[in-house]
DNA sequence: AACTTCTTTGAGACTCAATCTCAATAGAGG
DNA sequence: CCTCTATTGAGATTGAGTCTCAAAGAAGTT
């Protein structure tokens, strides 16, 4: 798995000790393309009889964010959600106030202006956070 | 003070009395433009004799959010800063990552193409976040 | 393989913003 | 000014996330 390489090269620049723990947390991370929490990682990890404490799914994943494995999305509701960000193309996020439902766009005009404008602002960018929230048209999806 | 009767009106709307705290939370708010929390605010009310309890000012806080008189402003850092929008025109945020500095911006094609975006993959928009973090090129900024 | 050094781990204590509890206080209409 | 409820305040509680520290483990070194 390419994946075992990965991470050890990234331990490796920071100085840090490749063990079973760190690999247990990046391979549960990177066998969804979901939104999950730390919470819900640690969860799946003791399902699978793999025990990995809270402390070091946090410790890692703060190591896997720093390095750009993975994207930590805040949406507001007081928890960090995590997805895998191994070539996975840059993209924000449409959230349905209603099913949760989380569903990613991407639009090169919004990504210019929103240059250009904080260079007018006199601001360099070094990144940014654009979420839309509403209600999807899903059949599915309650209040419908 | 024309904020009185905005008080009291959303406070009748909302079947909720009218109290010398109340007012004088949104007064605080009033007050300035910054983005506080609601320590800062707490704090400053005490700073002018005028006991507020934190439960109090966090409830306040919330029906005035709850009515549109007041923005809650989360910047990811686990605490929600919050603006008077009395007459305030739709805006965005640039964050100086070094300054802390928080900047205002607006851009119409950016609203447009947005709502266009969440349009065509069947959303319906109710309120967004576009927030971008930076440097910003002040001479008085640190890491200059 | 055994030794050494230094990092990592796990369990639970702790932090901090925000929320909840509940007895005491105070609006607001009659 | 009375009654009925809503509100307030002090402090307890929650919950995500961080910290502590003794025990376990990685990775060189001999």
């Amino acid at each position: 798995m390419h994946n075992i390489d990965t991470l050890k090269r990234i331990l490796h620049k920071e100085n840090l000790r490749y063990t079973q723990q760190r690999q247990e947390v990046w391979d549960e991370i990177c066998s969804t393309n979901e939104h999950r929490d730390a919470e819900d990682i640690y969860n799946s990890l003791r399902k699978r009889q793999t025990n990995v404490s809270r402390a070091t799914v946090y410790r890692t994943i703060d190591v896997l964010v720093k390095n750009n494995l993975v994207r930590r999305l805040d949406l507001g509701d007081g928890r960090s959600r995590f997805e895998n960000k191994m070539g996975i193309a840059h993209h924000d996020h449409i959230v349905c106030l209603d099913c949760r439902k989380i569903v990613e766009f991407m639009n090169e005009e919004i990504e210019e202006i929103q240059e250009q404008v904080a260079k007018e602002m006199g601001f360099e960018i070094v990144r940014h956070v654009h979420q839309l929230f509403g209600h999807c048209l899903d059949e599915k999806c309650p209040n419908k």
